[in-house]
DNA sequence: AACTTATATATGATTTGTCATATATGACAA
DNA sequence: TTGTCATATATGACAAATCATATATAAGTT
């Protein structure tokens, strides 16, 4: 299970409560490759915290509700450097867009181009959001320079990625054609 | 749930059972995009046939088991069309491995490069196996001839993601020295 | 006779993820 | 004062997926 690593790993840059951990992590950085719901979020870190990899302070606050901030523990620690060091085996993608081009013998070929043309809109679309994507904003110290040379790395992932898509269906469509 | 539109997508070839549908339907052509244990395509085939999307007949056989036929119905065929010309939206693909190499700097150079070179290494394995794949054979009717210019175009999918993911690699690593 | 393999179906238990909803504080606007 | 928004946490219900195990037939092997 990913997520409680991700969790642990948001908490080794400062301690938060879930509500920030979702809003301004989840929801962000990472949401094109693991997004996380709220609920989930929160019972994983009440789960986290029965195993003492995480521990919580309630702290008041002015005009708000209560926070629960959670920090990361030594243990938890320990755990997300060997989650970290242990390489992860291949994992198979579901996509059912491919699933359903599988099946496509059963379309006529204006149905076909038709889902064909608006899914490559839709690439393209997400294309254009991704190259407009800065980081460099974010590099407010050090710790965070340093993570934004990562999380450029997962973006650049995610150009490549719709980049290819965005090629593969355009030669399907020709091919149809 | 696509699991139920891939079985109604492979019994429009002809009508077979769980065990055939699991050994030479789902363990081959769309493994690498929807793969399927077999205790929930057992049990999503119960479903669809109290949905009466699928009915079932009783095989005897000699020297083996009984087996349990399934046929798609005429509902099915419906079902299954309205499924196949519906837009699938974005859906994201989970990917634990660039989870890690998002929290990457909490390891040392050469922890993450050996991370890194192992997941190249099977990354070029595995664009080795798929351009391997000759699916011709296959074409022994003309259901199967159409069918296969679908399935040539999820392997050149995959055959794409392999490459990328491999180039992207070899840049990241590249960039890490 | 005991063991293994292939065929064939089924269920229990658990994990993971999603959706909806409930509760509460307090700011701000109509 | 009523409603909405942002903050904040929590739970119920369900769907989807995985893992383990059980049962049965029959061929072939040791």
């Amino acid at each position: 299970m990913s997520l409680k690593y991700a969790i642990l790993g948001f908490l080794t840059l400062e301690p938060m409560s879930g509500y920030r951990l979702k809003k301004e992590f989840f929801d962000k950085s990472v949401r094109n490759f693991w997004p996380a719901d709220q609920a989930q979020i929160y019972r994983t870190l009440y789960k986290l915290e029965q195993e003492k990899w995480i521990s919580s302070a309630l702290i008041p606050q002015a005009n708000k509700p209560d926070q629960k901030r959670y920090s990361i523990s030594e243990l938890g620690q320990t755990e997300l450097r060997s989650w970290l060091v242990k390489p992860i085996g291949h994992t198979t993608e579901r996509n059912p867009f491919l699933l359903q081009l599988y099946f496509a013998r059963h379309l006529s070929q204006a149905e076909l181009l038709s889902l064909l043309q608006e899914r490559l809109k839709n690439h393209r679309a997400r294309l254009e959001i991704f190259e407009m994507v800065d980081l460099q904003p974010l590099a407010v110290n050090e710790v965070m320079k340093e993570q934004i040379r990562f999380g450029g790395y997962t973006l650049d992932f995610g150009l490549r990625y719709e980049r290819m898509q965005i090629e593969w269906l355009e030669d399907v469509i020709e091919d149809i054609k």
